[in-house]
DNA sequence: GGTTCCTCGTGAAACGGTTCATAATGTAGC
DNA sequence: GCTACATTATGAACCGTTTCACGAGGAACC
């Protein structure tokens, strides 16, 4: 049984044909099979299985002009705080009978505005959008063409709109308050650089705790800037500081898979956590708890961060912008704590 | 300043207007500017930037027919593996300026039909589907219709249609013949229900394997079934077998989660790995190294699974289906093996 | 029997682009 | 000066839906 090769698909016009009705009544059946006699439905229903039809979405959207989907475009798909966020998003649209489709940028500004203006052609009722850029004019000239835009994990510096962000800062005070609670006075903050913001904002709330103990941030922290955010980069930072003999008693890492390099290190070097030395995370990934030394970390409210961002889009383009900011909170385990579980 | 409600967005009719052209020019102007005079090109440039004019990608389409657009429907974006398989798909993408689109069926047939409706009406040139059904009538439906169709890590059942997958048999064979190499001549395996294919097939490599080394499965394997395939079900599935008394000395993991939960249990009872236990996974997810003891697990190549599932798709719909099957590898870690590094 | 109302079905007008045959203008060749 | 031809610009047809004013045919009521 050879398919047609590049076979026009069958059209609403075929079906019609197809059923002895008018396009309009095949439309009906297919819009508001209730306004058509159940005979004639059956006929053209009979007709579009027969002729194994399928809407051309483009003709119908042009017309009809709106379109139930909304676009996300994150920094990286392969990233478990991005999709966890995602899986929210998703929950929230489900009940709405919105679909979601996500790109993901990679960080690169291009490829960012080549998916924002596939999305706006395509006439997707809003984007979420995680910014590449610090810039975010282009995403207001599409938010003044009247698609909803939401930012994502990034406070907006515009109040015409909304957003929904993690409140880093906090998140940074947090680690390093309870730090100094078990009664660490010197803290080693491998870092990020400052150009990404989050890592800005976590060092200032690390600042933040050590005055408010009062102790001068100048000697009381370290801080260490790690150059690839994942295990290697904590492993290459952990040592080196091991090295410098200088041996602090407490690390703050900027993620989970950085400290993650830095428990491997320790336990090779023999070092014991937390005794020795305590580690905190930040995000609180899946198998953080899960760790031969469950590893205390700041964790995001992904989820929610998620469901309350797909909330401002469907809220529609009249009410006011809103800016959320989410507060993390600190999970104690056993890499920073001999009282944790 | 005080943005229009809901005013209509500028047509090509209206930049026409603006700068004195026909729509036609505007066309050009945008698909074939070599086609236009330079004055005239920088006149309509400027009408397109003064009403900020966005094409309307369903009329484009609708006339045009073609879009440069692929779907992607996993069954849960918040799983590694995906997510890694999808990176595979955007960097192949990119080489031929192709996008994706990235939706999750969550496993559920009807989430799975929605977003292949969606794509399909839309006018995508292909989908990659992980089915979430055994069935796959309806996607060999699609690919009649003349939309391209690959399934992914799911060898197909259909000649023609594409698939990509990973030998799964050769994986479930690979671990257990690891573990008999190490001296071990019983094994358990911590495995998902049949009904998923991965499963029922990973069973079989292992019996092979056995039979191969001149054992009776029937004595030398167990195999008990992890209802939640994560950290808690290999937790409570090891729990059950360590109460039963007849404690093995290797397991074998259906997912690196499922084995992470082992390893968690065994370390709170003391029991040493790999001396006293040996364990293997599958996945080889990126944390797998970073345990404390690093687990031996099985690496499928998410990264090359996607290229390929990317090629297959822009090949066309005229070449003949072809049926990708990728083998898999083993990563020997510490979790098994005394000797590895 | 005439009026009103209701139910179904019709067909043509949009929607906003792309494409193509054609026209208008200029340039070169003889 | 005339033809031949290239270069630009034009405007109408078309893509496949949805929508809506309208008509046809009964049924119900006075």
């Amino acid at each position: 049984m050879t398919q047609p090769a590049a076979h026009r698909r069958a059209s609403i016009a075929d079906v019609a044909r197809a059923a002895g009705v008018s396009v309009g009544t095949v439309s009906n059946v297919l819009n508001r099979p209730e306004r058509v006699l159940p005979a004639t439905r059956e006929r053209v229903e009979a007709a579009i299985d027969e002729l194994s039809f399928v809407r051309n979405g483009s003709a119908r959207q042009l017309r009809a002009g709106t379109i139930t989907t909304i676009g996300a475009i994150v920094l990286d798909i392969a990233n478990p705080f991005f999709t966890d966020v995602a899986r929210g998003i998703e929950e929230r649209l489900d009940r709405d009978d919105f679909t979601l489709m996500v790109a993901s940028s990679d960080d690169d500004p291009d490829r960012e505005q080549r998916y924002l203006r596939l999305f706006e052609e395509h006439g997707v009722q809003g984007v979420m959008v995680v910014p590449a850029t610090h810039d975010i004019e282009h995403l207001l000239a599409v938010r003044r063409r009247g698609t909803g835009v939401v930012l994502l994990d990034r406070p907006s510096s515009d109040p015409g709109i909304s957003s929904v962000a993690v409140d880093d800062v906090r998140g940074g005070e947090l680690a390093a308050r309870h730090l100094l609670d078990e009664g660490h006075t010197r803290i080693v903050f491998l870092n990020g650089p400052h150009t990404i913001r989050q890592c800005a904002d976590r060092h200032e709330g690390v600042t933040k705790a050590l005055a408010a103990a009062g102790l001068d941030p100048a000697s009381a922290l370290v801080e260490v800037t790690v150059t690839s955010l994942n295990a290697e980069g904590g492993e290459a930072a952990i040592r080196a500081i091991l090295d410098s003999g200088n041996r602090p008693t407490a690390v703050f890492c900027v993620n989970d898979l950085v400290a993650l390099g830095v428990l491997r290190t320790l336990r090779t070097e023999n070092i014991a956590v937390p005794t020795e030395m305590a580690v905190v995370g930040y995000d609180d990934v899946a198998f953080a708890a899960e760790l031969s030394t469950p590893l205390t970390s700041v964790r995001q409210p992904t989820h929610e961060l998620g469901v309350r961002a797909a909330d401002l889009l469907l809220s529609g383009p009249d009410t006011a912008a809103e800016h959320v900011m989410f507060q993390p909170t600190l999970v104690v385990r056993g890499s920073s704590s001999t009282s944790a579980s």
